[in-house]
DNA sequence: GCGAGCCATAACTATTATCAATACCATGTC
DNA sequence: GACATGGTATTGATAATAGTTATGGCTCGC
């Protein structure tokens, strides 16, 4: 095997590719400029190819350079998960970990769950990010991110996901609907009943869709909120479906709205944690997706269950 | 940011977990055992977490060691991707090159394509494989091959394609066939066709099936190669798809056979190169893949296209 | 209880990474 | 054209560290 170059030399090589001068970059890095100077040569001479041209204006890299950078940026990035990795699996939950949840989620599930988390884990601090699913995904692929809270299945790559909680929808409408009286309802109720929805982008709106395939969303309201979205019932304009969740946390209390179930089998949408294929904190995600799920049912024991990949390659 | 490890200790810490004591670890890696423990025990200081067990019988890894082990073994396989893509980046199509060949396309390429190849690239040295394309497929992704010549489209996760021939299937059969004195075919023609193809696993039997939906392949019988095909469509036992490229290449000659071409849009496959996605010789995959269109066909030009990735994440 | 095998420690050495100082080189300004 | 400016390369001294040999202590199997 050949030799094989530094960290060392990769991190400046790096810094010298994002200042585009030896002696700004060594100055980054810390070191002096002879320093840095010596460590790219020697880099350059261990892979036998120039990756840097000088002149006198700066520093720039050579198109072997460029390749060369995309591939430090890479080890630089597994070497950094291999530290976190090894802090993670020598004492797991602990530390700043970020975590992102869905909108459709954040308000009804965190207070429930986070006294119970900072019980169970003092040592860890939960930095929380609300947004759309597809933005959370994004941050996590970024390693923005450490884990999300969001609802299945949704399809995305290079990420993740394990189930931890059902959550059936429930069917909320004015108490003058015709459906208000039913006692139990099947999807096939919902068949011609244009239903009011969160705007695109929000999960909740596509799940809650494939629900009632037949059903139709009514295209020239769409809520920003669920808070908003009963509000939007309350005042008659149409009925919707809501997550369980949100009406056990009280999000219609008093609103005077009726709220039916569906006959078994219950439709409903998965909550489930969501973490970056091959993060060095993926282990630290499903353990933490296993203590919420715990908070949420104290006694109750979830089946095991591999982690499913909904990515098909990586 | 946390201070990082040296790739030296990595190194050492895969060759500890491989050979379970740190005297046998040592002399593998060339340093004495006092040497190998202490950089082991840096290591350990560095991430915060006890990676060995020391025993009077050896060393093994503790839970956190075996999650660092991994983790290591990859920093290294990308640092050494980086040294390898350096030298792709300074002299492209050089050195050592391992290549896949499908069974299909071996025999009938590779007489007219490696001598231009040898004369286009005179410092490159190609080792070739033959083996159907899963297995080709594994050995790209264990960075056993650097690129593989496949028949496409195919279903991989890990590996990206990119098409460099279009290569037709012509329809053979006995003189005496009720098909054999037709100009031009279509594929209803061969709608209640019994076709002989190719044992299972190989690509072209899929391949040939797609293009006759309603067709169907003689079961009781398959052959093993194109060779024992033609003896088999010879005997008078039925008729087959045959690639141009194998036709090209002499295969039925003095055969006797009638072979006849398709109405257009002629039936068909892509012959193309397939490497691991994120590999160091991505680039040069590519550039072999050109320089063999260009040796089957001089003088015309491919028009550029992006590499398409047969998986959907990575 | 004793030898074999193994890891830890200590003291020393060789190597190399780093620094301060300086030489050198191209460029734009007066 | 002399000159300041902003950059890289070179040099020689020094500090840090990775490596070695020698040794001690521990556990296990006989």
């Amino acid at each position: 095997m050949s030799q094989l170059p530094t960290l060392r030399q990769l991190q400046f090589l790096i810094a010298l590719a994002e200042h585009g001068s030896f002696s700004r970059a060594a100055e980054a890095v810390f070191v002096t400029q002879p320093t840095l100077s010596a460590a790219i040569k020697e880099l350059e001479m261990i892979l036998g190819t120039v990756l840097v041209e000088r002149g006198a204006r700066g520093a720039a890299l050579t198109p072997a350079g460029e390749v060369v950078l995309e591939r430090a940026r890479r080890v630089m990035a597994e070497a950094e998960d291999l530290v976190i990795a090894a802090q993670a699996a020598g004492e797991p939950l602990t530390g700043p970990f970020k975590l992102g949840v869905i909108p459709t989620i954040a308000p009804f599930l965190l207070p429930r769950v986070l006294p119970a988390l900072r019980a169970l884990h003092p040592k860890l601090e939960v930095f929380l990010r609300e947004d759309l699913t597809d933005r959370l995904f994004d941050a996590l692929r970024e390693r923005r991110l450490d884990a999300a809270l969001v609802a299945l299945p949704y399809e995305a790559t290079m990420i993740e996901t394990k189930a931890i909680w059902s959550d059936e929808f429930l069917f909320a409408c004015p108490p003058d609907h015709r459906l208000a009286g039913a006692g139990k309802l099947s999807p096939s109720d919902l068949a011609d009943e244009p239903l009011l929805l969160l705007e695109d982008g929000h999960c909740l709106r596509d799940h809650a869709l494939s629900v009632c395939s037949t059903g139709s969303a009514r295209s020239d309201f769409a809520a920003t909120s669920l808070h908003t979205l009963v509000q939007m019932v309350k005042s008659g304009l149409g009925a919707t479906l809501l997550p369980r969740m949100a009406v056990d946390a009280g999000l219609v209390d008093q609103m005077g709205l009726a709220v039916l179930p569906f006959d078994p089998p219950v439709a409903g949408r998965e909550i489930g944690v969501a973490w970056r294929k091959g993060s060095a904190r993926a282990e630290e995600a499903i353990q933490l997706g296993e203590a919420i799920r715990a908070s949420l049912a104290p006694g109750e024991k979830m089946q095991d269950g591999l982690a499913t990949a909904s990515g098909t390659a990586g």
